[in-house]
DNA sequence: ATAATATGATAGTAATACTATTAGTTTTGC
DNA sequence: GCAAAACTAATAGTATTACTATCATATTAT
């Protein structure tokens, strides 16, 4: 990624937060380090009283970048799947074998994440850490279907559907493209936490990733052709 | 099922509970009401408070029986897994055939819930959308390692390995089984979430359900070879 | 009938999740 | 260089949550 990145935004739904917290130094440091706070104590744990004292700030102060922290999450998630996304287009764009982009696809979503040095105040290593422990709480919730409306998942909701196309390319017959898209987006998080958690439960190790698994499961199952 | 299981009672970790809720009309009571309430009005605005409002009965007495509500969440989850188990181990018990006893693994843990007369106190229909969008909340949290050293998650890592079990069974050389297995119980939960609240996201709904999806995934996947 | 147990009612604490107000500090626009 | 505007910090206050403790009362067991 490097440098390409750098002047590059994410187009994350202003509804998410009160203040753009990409236009100044607090709001900055509320991500930075509201990112770490999150990982340290967990999302139950974390409040905007305890981010305050950590960044010598004040509870009030954050209060006006986000309305509360569902937002921040739902903030943080996006700017996650929006990374994500970017990582995915780039990466796959100038693949013109359907087979290669396909797998080169599931493997910027399963891999594990990298350090990337364009963005100084976030930490992706972190936030992918958090997105694989916090991310389903975001919209297991009685809200989501109001939520969704107000777009709060739509950079979520394109890159299944960018994956998915990619698997009807692979093989237009497939009848469930889409759940085996969305399972993938899901289930990649899930065998992460599980390697971590609940080792007895996933075949993935050190010597397995959860890229490998995918990668063998969607070509196990698809049927695939010739390019042409 | 009907009769055969009214005399069965859930064998469920004991800290789970500060007393038996089996063992008391009150205890069945905050059982049967608590999993309506949760349904209706979601784990996060749950309290004991309001349980005990609706049961006519206090707040402290529901503290006797559950020390916190996610207690009470792990209860009900292990009250459904346990009831999960059973039916799968009573429906397969007697299939021989490996690619048939997978089969029917499959659609047992992939099927829409029915009511289930066995138990009058616990709703099964509710208690299943209840795990649908509340049990990965039980397991996303600081304390999933200490609480799973205490067997809180028994019941549900033992149906994992069943039906790892199966699929090895019907492949021994598929190198994924543990992977395979956990990805369609937690895929299976996901996939009734998104049809509910992301349809655009799921190849699920009223022509094609989970376990037909889910069924067709594995069989594609697995190689299968003549029972003998 | 008495003791033991279960439940109910009330009160109290610390923390959470905010809102409102005010005052001080920086930034900017001219 | 100065005033206005914008931003941040500090304090206080409210309703709710997540409990714990105590005591009274009701039920059941012996």
């Amino acid at each position: 990624m490097d440098r390409l990145m750098q002047s590059i935004k994410m187009d994350i739904n202003e509804k998410l937060y009160v203040k753009d917290p990409e236009s100044s130094t607090l709001g900055k440091k509320i991500v930075e380090q509201g990112i770490l706070l999150i990982y340290e104590i967990g999302f139950e744990c974390f409040t905007f009283k305890k981010l305050g004292a950590r960044i010598g700030s004040n509870e009030s102060s954050i209060y006006r970048y986000f309305e509360n922290k569902h937002k921040f999450l739902l903030y943080l998630a996006s700017w996650y799947w929006g990374w994500t996304e970017y990582k995915l287009v780039f990466a796959t764009h100038s693949i013109s074998d359907r087979n290669e982009k396909l797998k080169k696809a599931l493997e910027i979503l399963a891999q594990t994440v990298e350090e990337d040095k364009s963005f100084t105040h976030v930490n992706e290593v972190v936030l992918n850490k958090i997105v694989i422990s916090e991310y389903s709480k975001s919209y297991l919730t009685k809200e989501v279907d109001n939520e969704n409306k107000e777009g709060y998942f739509t950079i979520y909701k394109r890159l299944v559907d960018r994956l998915s196309e990619m698997i009807a390319a692979v093989d237009p017959e497939y009848p469930y493209p889409l759940s085996l898209s969305s399972m993938v987006m899901e289930g990649t998080l899930h065998q992460f936490f599980l390697q971590e958690h609940f080792p007895a439960l996933t075949s993935c190790n050190d010597k397995v990733t959860p890229a490998e698994y995918f990668v063998d499961l969607i070509f196990r199952t698809l049927k695939t052709k010739p390019n042409g």
